[in-house]
DNA sequence: TACAATGTTTTAAG
DNA sequence: CCTTAAAACATTGT
């Protein structure tokens, strides 16, 4: 998704139509975003997790999160927004869309070129090498009387991991997502330390957009496939997966490979 | 009709 | 102040 609005940097936004009805703009004024973005230039693009922040040279950060049903996409210049068009950024040759039915979506806007706090201060990504074991532990202690699954679905310490990744980590992991976050041993840390940079690389590196609106899908080996509907297999040991409600979220996991 | 959905934040309570 | 559990957000599809 930052790829694709990246095909406009070095294009100089003409106009901006944002709907101010629309809850995506909790967090900023449409207006806001309009008086920031008209006559700004795109120049840059950065991703943090499932977060995405535009700089427009010196006159603005735009930060966005696409939620559970939020697309970008870049359309024809005298493209006609749809129903679920929220904000639209209009070059001479572009027109940059945020769609969003659902409105899980967010997004604000900092003016200045200085990088705003809260795109600043986010917590290191799980790829990087500054998500280390030592990390892990203390949070995992801190949250000792909550639930593994819970625990891998706070973004404070794993961004970006929503409700299938951490269904694969855990499965990966072979730790049942029922305990407690204070109950794994030593062993257990490292294996979820493991499995936590494995699937969010794997995920990196096959879940992106190819071209068009085609996208890659996680290896044929990942929990993955098999999580969607009752019935699914583990696909280490072709045992019957189980689907039930943990730490709020549809969880499915495999008995016979997670303890 | 009722429920669940590839996400994250907010809330109220402990 | 910190931790925990559950609800909330809006729309669509089964």
């Amino acid at each position: 998704m930052r790829r694709r609005w990246a095909a406009g940097v070095g294009q100089l936004v003409r106009s901006t139509e944002a709907n101010p009805r629309a809850r995506i703009f909790r967090d900023c004024s449409a207006t806001t975003i309009k008086r920031g973005l008209t006559g700004a230039t795109l120049t840059a693009s950065e991703r943090s997790g499932k977060q995405l922040a535009f700089l427009f040279g010196e006159s603005g950060w735009l930060a966005l999160h696409l939620g559970m049903t939020g697309s970008l996409h870049v359309e024809e210049a005298n493209f006609h927004a749809l129903k679920h068009d929220h904000l639209v950024l209009r070059t001479d040759t572009f027109s940059l869309v945020f769609r969003d039915p659902r409105m899980f979506g967010a997004l604000r806007f900092s003016p200045g070129k200085t990088r705003p706090d809260w795109w600043r201060d986010r917590p290191p990504e799980i790829v990087d090498r500054r998500f280390t074991l030592a990390a892990l532990r203390l949070f995992l202690e801190r949250r000792k009387r909550t639930s593994i699954k819970a625990v891998l679905l706070m973004q404070e310490r794993f961004p970006g991991v929503g409700n299938w990744m951490a269904d694969e980590i855990l499965w990966r992991a072979g730790i049942n997502p029922h305990r407690k976050a204070g109950s794994l041993n030593d062993s257990e840390c490292k294996a979820l330390h493991e499995a936590l940079r494995f699937v969010c690389r794997g995920a990196l590196r096959t879940v992106v957009l190819e071209k068009d609106n085609h996208w890659g899908d996680p290896p044929s080996t990942w929990l993955f496939h098999q999580r969607w509907a009752d019935g699914g297999k583990c696909p280490r040991t072709g045992m019957q997966l189980r689907r039930e409600k943990v730490g709020g979220r549809t969880t499915c996991w495999s008995p016979s490979v997670q303890h």
